[in-house]
DNA sequence: TATCCCTGTAAGATGATATATTACAGGCAG
DNA sequence: CTGCCTGTAATATATCATCTTACAGGGATA
């Protein structure tokens, strides 16, 4: 199991949608070829960026723009906005377990405050990393090469 | 996407095999009623629990022992025994990123450490936590009701 | 105002993965 | 030696992620 890769494709488009805002109309289409995903998966994904405030996006030829500065967007707030856990959390429950049993019928209690523990630190470490702090990689790397999309 | 059951259902396993140490013979069926899953996927959990060096299974009649203490077991140790993920890590990379632009050819390296450093909060609290912190709080929950399979 | 590009979204195909289930060979305790 | 138990293969099923095509509708620009 692994978090979905619409994560990822999230942190690359809005990095890119900074990277890019005075050099071209960034275009679903254009982060499609960017990213390497078929364009609708990039409007699926912007479609929640934008609903938790993260882009604007407005119809015909103005592309797409940040709602916020790269340095108050965190990975968390990116995770939190593609909606990638429901409520019943990051592990998976087993679902039948037998209540006539003394194990059973008290395991999930049991275990559920302690795997929440560990769904926590997951997040709080979410919450650190900015995505200013992976542009300013990307412009460093980048900085050493040409590119046919330029910068 | 969620953390497997087999992970919830390792812990329920490991627990019962210790709380029912002294009142019955162990098998995988007995273990299967409890958990409300097939036996099959119970042996195949436990398979790799022996491998981990955690439990100890003999045919024939003698049922399942632990290899170690609870205390001595912790979720970390129970979910790498489960090889639950892949080297390739908790994220999935979106898997064609254009090399011929700046940013998709730098955001995989970029963000690699970050999400990284994520893995390793949720793995740290992980460690944190042992099998006898469940065990007892199955027993102090359990201890106030009576059950049709008695401890 | 008209045009054209772009977004929003439905619908279906495909492939991967998790889980369930049946079946059976082989080993060990009693 | 016998019967219960483990180990494992093979298959079925369901769910989910991702890809792809198609098209309706909206707004920026001229």
């Amino acid at each position: 199991m692994q978090i979905s890769s619409r994560f990822t494709i999230a942190v690359h488009v809005i990095t890119a949608i900074d990277y890019f805002k005075d050099k071209k109309t960034v275009t679903s289409n254009f982060l499609a070829g960017s990213v390497g995903v078929n364009a609708v998966i990039i409007r699926s994904v912007m479609s929640q960026l934008k609903d938790a405030g993260i882009v604007d996006i407005s119809q015909g030829k103005s592309g797409i723009r940040l709602a916020k500065k790269l340095s108050d967007i965190t990975f968390y707030d990116t995770y939190k906005a593609l909606d990638l856990l429901d409520e019943s959390g990051l592990f998976h429950f087993h679902e039948h377990p037998n209540n006539n049993c003394p194990v059973g019928d008290n395991i999930q209690e049991a275990m559920e405050g302690r795997l929440q523990s560990i769904q926590d630190a997951m997040e709080a470490q979410m919450k650190k990393i900015t995505l200013a702090d992976v542009e300013a990689e990307v412009r460093r790397k980048a900085g050493r090469k040409s590119y046919d999309i330029p910068a």
